[in-house]
DNA sequence: ATTTGGTTTGCACAGCTGTGCAATGGAGTT
DNA sequence: AACTCCATTGCACAGCTGTGCAAACCAAAT
């Protein structure tokens, strides 16, 4: 219909009023009388007018835009966490660009700096598995950071940091495992060793430790299905392994699938396995993972706390409290 | 560090020359001498200078923003589809503005002409499951759509319809229950019945029609596992129905998950069961789900194509074939 | 040395908005 | 009727960019 955007001055014209008038009207808590208010809306609706974002955005300093930021977005977990956060946001006007760092090929950088360009009020790294180079970006950039289950690689201005309280979750996955009689475990770290990763196994292991149980640690690949897939098949060829503690529930969910269909292995006859997260598709009877739930309603309200804080705020920490969840992968 | 951006013009009284000499610098295909390039990259670099995309945008009546709205976002196949689009978007250097539409009480139409109000280029709706009102705003609005699966309430101006082949899918899993010897069989829709569930499921009834199969239809609850689960507790609560087909995976697997863990059922011995999507988790072996796949890939790269397109281009439709995926969930 | 040609540069404008400031208008009070 | 006061309105500016146009510059050719 219309090939050019129709702008403030057009509805302006049209309703005989200043452009003044229709500005105000499409501002909260603006002063314009009821009679102007209506010719404008009249006018507005008449010509589709939509209030142009952009140019405000560039007027005020302030941006409803929040960069989003993670890689493997569709495992199990993250793209639960992107549903949530995504509605959570909208739900509070916030606009949200999601950055894809799965291509291989293509500059991180510049994805990343392409992002800052368009002045995001803050940038939201969904997980460890962003590399350093994206946060220094961001904290070169005076830009706010929150940084969910991963730790800072240099002194950041703003930061909000927000972790899944791993040490408890390594523990309790530890003691619920020697609760089950097993004597020879291993944990699933895979090559992609975030802080938080490796905060749960080395909690895991300091708690075996204390019991005299030997842990083997399981540290190739990328972090994915595949990969807790191959750990299985490796682990398990030779008799031994009676419990697997997976540092998330896609590599558990992986080893699991592998040990009981591919393997021949009885879960939680021969093998317990126990994940961390708790995706959704954990509690589904195919898989009936017993898992460390991180709460994601308490994630991503703490993460939407930390968007609409002040921009300007100091840095700050906070932790989500995880829980066991008992189901039926461990004897 | 920097409390307010810096802008060309603090770029260019550094680096002692015309604030264009510094836009030019930053336009690609712009005329200015490699010394003066040099000396603003410098000053760039100093101060930590970012063109301002909301300004450029602005300036320039193309954007590189692309809406992206959808529903049921961490649905198996639609979170895939969200990794593959937009690791593909960005590759091509365009932004994705997500939205969900989850939020029940949340007026979405707010939504969705807020996402207007940024002046995308494009938007693309991942899944017929958004109401026919984002059609008619992003229609009445003139910016150009890009529906997946799904048909226009009415005639729009600029659509580009893409749709994985629901009369082949639906006839291809008829034929593959017939051949397995099923006498009585069900099929899933659930009550969101958008057009090309509705598409698959007719063809698919027509297709046993034609062998005098009975079908029982399955239209109530949300389009979600839990709906697949459901179906099948009452579906199969007394004897008869011997193999089901659901329009979507998510379906499928909520009621094969049901069938084989809940309900005693052995599939494909005593069942027989096809999905539609082929998702990447139905693959797994704990599900190893016959299906009806829509390629990934082809469906991301006929958006991608949609979308680099031109705006003003006329509507097109383009058909993605689909292929039957045998496992073992059918006899 | 002068002309010619082409490249580089700066000015000024357009793109669209929100808002401070002064002017205007209208309503209420004495 | 005159005055006061407050809500409303319009002007002009700021916010940051890309680019047409003319001026300036540089190098090469005559």
């Amino acid at each position: 219909m219309n090939d050019k955007f129709v702008s403030a001055s057009d509805v302006a014209k049209r309703a005989g009023v200043s452009r003044s008038a229709v500005s105000r009207t499409f501002t909260t808590g603006a002063s314009v009388s009821e009679k102007t208010r209506r010719k404008v809306m009249a006018a507005a609706e008449e010509l589709g007018y939509k209030v142009n974002l952009l140019a405000r955005t560039l007027h005020m300093s302030r941006s409803d835009l929040v960069g989003v930021v993670g890689k493997n977005l569709s495992s199990p977990y993250i793209s639960a966490q992107i549903d949530a956060l995504s509605a959570a946001l909208s739900k509070h006007d916030l606009q949200c660009i999601l950055v894809n760092l799965a291509q291989v090929d293509g500059d991180i950088t510049k994805s990343v700096e392409r992002l800052l360009e368009y002045r995001v009020r803050t940038v939201v790294l969904l997980s460890g598995a962003a590399p350093d180079e994206v946060v220094r970006i961001c904290a070169a950039n005076g830009t706010r950071l929150v940084l969910i289950n991963r730790t800072m690689p240099a002194a950041v201005a703003h930061a909000d940091m927000i972790e899944a309280d791993s040490a408890t979750g390594g523990r309790l996955a530890a003691r619920r495992l020697i609760q089950a009689g097993c004597q020879n475990v291993a944990v699933l770290v895979s090559a992609s060793r975030t802080h938080a990763k490796r905060a749960r196994a080395e909690a895991f292991i300091a708690e075996m430790d204390r019991s005299g149980v030997a842990v083997t640690q399981w540290r190739e690949g990328p972090h994915c299905y595949e990969t807790g897939a191959d750990a299985a098949r490796t682990l398990l060829a030779r008799p031994g392994i009676d419990g697997i503690f997976a540092v998330s529930d896609e590599l558990a969910l992986g080893a699991l699938n592998t040990a009981r269909h591919e393997l021949g292995f009885s879960v939680p006859e021969d093998l317990s396995i126990i994940g961390f997260d708790d995706a959704p598709i954990s509690g589904w009877s195919s898989h009936d993972l017993t898992t460390v739930r991180q709460s994601l309603s308490a994630l991503t309200e703490a993460t939407l706390q930390a968007v609409m804080g002040p921009a300007n705020g100091p840095s700050s920490r906070r932790s989500i409290p995880v829980k066991l969840v008992e189901r039926g992968s461990v004897r």
